[in-house]
DNA sequence: CCTCTATGTGTAACCGGTTACAGATATTAA
DNA sequence: TTAATATCTGTAACCGGTTACACATAGAGG
């Protein structure tokens, strides 16, 4: 059927141990020898079942990477900077979908086990579970935090402290925060992270909690938010689909932004700079993390010594549309 | 190490053969054995090495996913609904980017055969490369058209058609069309319908002719778009990322629209509803179609009698706000 | 010329499952 | 009671690689 390393060994006229030292490149082989079974490799177009290779070795050229929802704009960029990253170094990804769903996470990494994974770079919001502390795998949590585990985040209490600071330097004093859904760390994060600055600065804000990250659920929110704080002018949003939906809320009910109500987003996705007007935001670096993790996660596997197990990287503030310029004597 | 099924046969005191036929409901086991070994498999929390079993079976629980580029907003849609078809059947995904780039594509396939999928699902511009036509295993193309493989695709040709015709019908005379990266098929079959439609209806249009899908470069074609043809009524985009970019220059250069300029976007990506104004598009199940990729695929795999295996997909033309409302005695 | 080490290659066990086959026992039919 | 058949279970080969080990030969050093 297909060629196996028994064909080669025939071709060549030698044992499937010498070819095996060939295509591994280990142990001792004469260069002659050398020659001709790399003359039959390509004759018979041999690539070897890694199927066998990785049942007696126990390793393989397969990470796992589980995401909650590769439909939500930001993970995308994450998955990409992954997949280039462990391309690079010839790994391949078996990939899933967790929807934050506990059971569904504990289903993939059972698969990922049986079928051999070097490792798992998973975006969990439960990383002290034992599905991960039983692990004998590496793992990389990513785009979430724990410090007692390799991760690969962003400073999300910075990024809401950022956005706070951003929109009150701005003049908004009556502000609104949405607060993501309470399971999602980095969402609370952020949320704890814009109160703390807008609290120091002793003035008031209203919360509005959401519960998932839903396009279709987003305008109802920002419906919402605008009936029962009609009279807010500052909005701080829980991301960057949320601040979208806030913000044609806003335009459709006649607001002007950033006149009267200004809006910052989180994450930049990369819509947000498409948006009229261009959607001010706080960045995530989203596909940077992606390779980030792939690299961590290719050391782990690899014992390479690794100086820094906790990458954290840093959010900024893009400056858009939906703010108002800051006063040069600011 | 990790539990084999030797261990569960020593606990239940049965051979590894009476084993395997109870874990896969397989030829004559004694009620009272099997549950020994049940018992036996629950207190070991044994799960079968998904590799030593596709070693002997060549089979697996794995299928080969390629796409161009998960960031593109357009894919994570067909992804998640390859995603969601296949985990209901308990098939796992191994997913690679491609970037349109016939040797990436290549080497992904074979690092799939390698490890022993069961079947491909693929976005390809090279459906008759050789890559495919020697494959041993199914494959279905995912949102490319090949007649006399499996695919699953909308009617592209026919959304150019409905986009010219609705934005004719709504009044533009002066078109510009976009025409996406010439060798991307859908792109191509979504110009050729437009401009069959205005042409016969007996106008004049121009052309941009785009070489990417990307988010930078969108803004570039978008400038160039009003500077070249900037007495343009009418913007038939090669798809919403394009159409978003249009709306954006044109606003940013002071143009009204719908009221002076027309758009009309292709995918319906879910960020195509919150813009201000909302974006017209011709939508593609996008997620539609990836499920049923995936049970079309499963089907083939499966060898179930397949009673279509080109799924065509209807577009459909979704009226928002950057198209004008038809007179009603249109 | 002899010993010691470096080089080169093949045999066979092994990874963890599946399954063909054989042998044993239980059940049924005549 | 006996033959035929159905049920039950274990032994061992097999999937396609990797590698420990044994053995053979060549080259180096004294």
């Amino acid at each position: 059927m297909t060629t196996t390393i028994k064909d080669v060994a025939n071709l060549a006229g030698v044992s499937v141990a010498t070819v095996s030292r060939v295509i591994n490149d280990r142990g001792y082989v004469h260069a002659d020898t050398r020659k001709k079974v790399e003359d039959a490799v390509k004759a018979l177009n041999f690539s070897p079942n890694e199927v066998a290779r990785s049942l007696y070795t126990r390793k393989s050229k397969l990470i796992g990477l589980l995401l909650p929802d590769i439909a939500n704009p930001y993970f995308p960029q994450l998955a990409r900077g992954v997949e280039d990253g462990m391309q690079e170094q010839d790994f391949r990804l078996i990939f899933g979908n967790s929807d934050e769903d506990e059971r569904k996470e504990q289903d993939y990494i059972q698969t990922f086990i049986q079928n051999n994974v070097m490792g798992v770079i998973s975006s969990t919001n439960y990383p002290h579970s034992p599905i991960y502390e039983n692990l004998k795998i590496p793992v990389v949590f990513l785009d979430r935090t724990s410090l007692d585990s390799p991760s690969v985040y962003a400073d999300g209490r910075e990024g809401g402290r950022l956005a706070a600071r951003e929109i009150i330097k701005r003049g908004s004093c009556r502000i609104t925060v949405m607060q993501g859904p309470s399971h999602i760390r980095p969402a609370q994060d952020r949320f704890e992270g814009a109160i703390e600055i807008i609290r120091d600065a002793g003035l008031d804000y209203r919360v509005i909690q959401t519960t998932s990250f839903s396009f279709n659920e987003a305008g109802l929110w920002a419906e919402e938010l605008f009936s029962k704080h009609s009279d807010t002018d500052g909005v701080i949003a829980s991301n960057d689909i949320a601040a979208m939906a806030v913000l044609h809320e806003a335009l459709r009910i006649g607001r002007k932004v950033p006149d009267d109500v200004q809006i910052i987003g989180f994450d930049d996705i990369p819509m947000s700079s498409i948006l009229s007007p261009g959607l001010s935001t706080i960045r995530q670096p989203a596909y940077e993390m992606g390779r980030k993790a792939a690299g961590l996660l290719i050391g782990l596997v690899e014992q390479a010594p690794i100086e820094n197990k906790n990458i954290q990287l840093p959010v900024e503030f893009i400056e858009r549309g939906t703010t108002r310029k800051v006063s040069t004597n600011g």
